[in-house]
RNA sequence: GGGGAGAUUCCCGAGUGGCCAAAGGGAACAGACUGUAAAUCUGUCGGCUCCGCCUUCGAAGGUUCGAAUCCUUCUCUCCCCA
């Protein structure tokens, strides 16, 4: 199967910009980039996609650019939005950019052969004067057809919305990146999600009357859950990268819990499990999907990939303790390494010895909003000692609780947890 | 500028003097079922020292034994006409 063919087969190809483009992607040796927004600064698991395609096009020979927008970050591409937006201070663009660029460096060779690169647009943009810019640029676009962009258009339909000369002005920008990276880098394919698509052909139209190699671009679908719902989001909200924003453990088990119909359509966008082997877990979704080996190949590739090996079989292990059996004897170290990511609160010991009212403990921990949320969970029986079931109101926290020197885990719900640390 | 309608507990939305912490629905949270899923069913869903008390119905005053409900002023929203 050739590498363009997989991309189909896989769903990271929505279109091309021209049928041309195929053959080369096959062929290998070609530079292409990805502009990514500095807005925070971790990158998410809706972009996941692109990482993957980037990597699948670097295992094929082909070099690629990770565009970080320095400057165009300061001024916000309007689609997709539909506010203006607010503008970010340098210094904190500058810490976005740094998050990024450390997690691109995860997914892709930085050493050898077609090796990745990260820009900064900021670098090309600083040095340009608003009179150049306009004449050199500015001249070749034309504003009947920029306002008829639908992200645009939407703006300037929304009452009361509209649209800064600021934020018009992002296409611009985004075009002449196309043609920069082209001139400095050889860069000839851009790859964006299916809502760039407009920016992707502006800077190939650029390119054209700017005389540049012939351009190219590719768009990503849109991911979406079979339940209509956006991909990307848990309760707690957006899933991202960052182990700081998002535990490992959180993100292990985001996809863990994925839908049977989602799954096999991830794995494939995803991930770079073996096409094959995507077939075998599809047919156990059917035949035993309460085994659920999809999610958790899902899963488990992710999560290596993001966070490494060493994380998996962290929040495996955790996984594993938190939905067993009782909670019992856990030595410090494992305790703190499987509830890091766990509400905490400190409290003092001689409040246990004195006998510590469960009510109490749930509403300082923040398990139960108030004390009589904890009441009420106790008596429907949504409250757990070290995992195990509570249904007495009263129940008072004693030292033979403690699961180790000096912890004591408490749970509502199926998956809540707390933990109590006492000093 | 003129006329009309409205602002209720997370959201929608009943309630027009005591039976109102306020119907119903949604969301959320627990329980059962299950696959750490979906659907379904059950329960909870302002706070507390919880068989009682306290604070809520746009804001501030007032009438009344008693107000989300009546009166006054204010703020905001929506609709129609010019």
């Amino acid at each position: 199967m050739t590498l363009s063919q997989e991309l189909f087969e896989r769903g990271l190809i929505e279109k091309t910009t021209s049928e041309e483009l195929l053959p080369k992607l096959d062929q290998g040796g070609l530079t292409f980039y990805v502009g990514f927004d500095p807005t925070a600064d971790s990158l998410h698991v809706g972009q996941l996609a692109v990482f993957n395609l980037m990597a699948l096009l670097q295992a094929q020979g082909h070099s690629p650019v990770g565009l970080m927008g320095g400057a165009t970050g300061m001024i916000g591409d309007p689609g997709g939005k539909s506010q203006e937006r607010n503008l970010l201070s340098e210094a904190q663009l500058q810490e976005n950019i740094q998050g990024i660029a450390a997690q691109i460096h995860r997914f892709l060779a930085f050493e050898g052969g077609p090796k990745a690169r990260i820009v900064n647009n900021y670098d090309w943009f600083k040095g340009i004067g608003f009179i150049s810019f306009l004449r050199d640029i500015g001249k070749h676009f034309s504003v009947n057809q920029m306002i008829q962009r639908d992200s645009v258009k939407s703006r300037l339909e929304r009452e009361g919305a509209g649209i800064s000369y600021t934020e018009f002005s992002y296409m611009l920008l985004q075009a002449y990146d196309f043609v920069v990276l082209f001139q400095n880098h050889g860069v000839t394919l851009q790859l964006g999600g299916a809502d760039q698509w407009g920016n992707i052909v502006s800077g190939i139209d650029l390119g054209r009357r700017l005389g540049t190699a012939p351009l190219y671009g590719l768009t990503l679908p849109l991911i979406t859950k079979g339940d209509g719902q956006k991909f990307g989001k848990s309760e707690s909200g957006t899933v991202w990268l960052s182990p700081e924003k998002t535990s490992p453990y959180e993100f292990y088990q985001f996809f863990l819990n994925q839908a049977d119909e989602d799954v096999v359509r991830f794995l494939k966008v995803l991930t770079q499990v073996p096409l094959a082997e995507i077939k075998e877990l599809e047919a156990q979704v059917l035949a035993e999907p309460h085994k659920r080996a999809a999610q958790k190949r899902l899963a488990e590739d992710l999560t290596r990939r993001v966070h490494g090996p060493e994380a998996l079989a962290k929040v495996q292990r955790a996984s594993k303790m938190l939905f067993g059996e009782k909670i019992s004897d856990l030595d410090e170290a494992l305790i703190t390494q499987i509830f890091k990511d766990v509400p905490s609160v400190q409290l003092e010991r001689a409040r246990l010895e004195a006998g510590l009212p469960l009510i109490d403990a749930l509403f300082e921990v923040g398990a139960a909003k108030s004390k009589g949320e904890a009441r009420k969970l106790i008596q429907q029986g949504g409250a757990y000692v070290n995992n195990e079931p509570q249904k007495e109101l009263e129940f008072l926290l004693r030292p033979e609780h403690l699961v180790s020197v000096r912890h004591l885990v408490l749970r509502t719900g199926k998956k809540n947890y707390a933990l109590l640390e006492f000093s």
